[in-house]
DNA sequence: CTCGAATGTGGACGCTGCGTCTCGTTTCGC
DNA sequence: GCGAAACGAGACGCAGCGTCCACATTCGAG
């Protein structure tokens, strides 16, 4: 089911992931899919979901007592995730249904940003950082608006140097 | 045209902005839309071009001398619009169909997006900014962050705070 | 002013996908 | 082994797509 989601995805435009087409690929009649989705938007969420409890166990943020060294791991790992190819459409496709529907949104952002988020800013109130949340919200933002605008690519170097300035911006190097 | 294409998104459900839907709206036959766009993701960009250039005159920051006052004012601004109940869900459909449509995202960096980034830039270069690109990056990447992903609203404390931040991070504070 | 070309309207066309439905047919739990 | 629940297949009417045609309107050149 997930499978032929992430295969569709992957491999064709974002408008082609009808349910028909997601039923056909799994060879599963519409009937079942509606069963339990009332939309490919659901669908689609749902193997996102499934994807990030199962492979990485929750959120895991680095944490070796070196902030600085821990922060450019995640933010590394978080570059490695929107830069693969399936990971990365799926990612995608989220995003843009999340535009449009509002509930759709509201799951998301209680089941997989906020404990995200929250992750990181356990991270950073534990070495000392105050407006952790704040913190949290300008480490990762300005890579969301470089992937999903697609303004320039990551690299080691940028990693670097963007961990050292929300470091410095927090006062804390 | 457009009048009717923003009707349609500020009062109805993303997926409600049909061709059928514009070319009854705006009293107009599908081969005229047709004629000039090929989707409606064509229209809405255009819309938001169009509303773009010709309320604001291209992009505008703020230069008075005092760089932490203009951001802020900057800033400001762009909550205002992301606001906008009509700007906003505007926006938010040009962001949408970005994500599914390479061509479209093309046209949005170049026109709009790397004006904008390239001006804030230019603001902060002026004022000794080393790096100004990643500095401008990181400015307006949270902001695209809780207003995209809608984690929590916009107060003017956090504007001033955020800019104060940016600027400890570029070491400018 | 007139007439031809360009442009526009209204609506029909076949097609794809939606969401619902009815069939038989598995495939379970007990 | 049997009854109930779940499933595959596919037909249904509907909405929107993108194309096409017949006819009206507008407009500029002579």
């Amino acid at each position: 089911m997930h499978e032929a989601v992430l295969a569709i995805v992957a491999e064709r435009p974002m408008a082609a992931l009808t349910m028909e087409g997601i039923a056909a690929r799994a060879s599963v009649s519409k009937q079942t899919l509606y069963r339990t989705w009332p939309s490919t938007s659901a669908i689609l969420f749902d193997a996102l979901l499934a994807r990030s409890l199962d492979e990485s166990g929750a959120v895991v943020v680095p944490d070796s007592g070196d902030l600085a060294a821990d922060l450019r791991l995640l933010i590394a790992g978080m570059v490695g995730e929107l830069t693969d190819p399936v990971h990365g459409a799926l990612l995608r496709a989220v995003t843009a249904d999340i535009l449009g529907d509002e509930a759709l949104a509201a799951q998301h952002r209680e089941l997989l940003l906020r404990p995200q988020l929250a992750a990181i800013a356990d991270r950073l109130a534990r070495a000392g950082v105050t407006d952790a949340e704040d913190a949290a919200e300008l480490l990762v933002g300005p890579v969301l608006h470089r992937w999903l605008l697609r303004t320039r690519r990551f690299d080691e170097a940028w990693v670097a140097a963007h961990v050292g300035r929300v470091l410095r911006a927090v006062a804390l190097a």
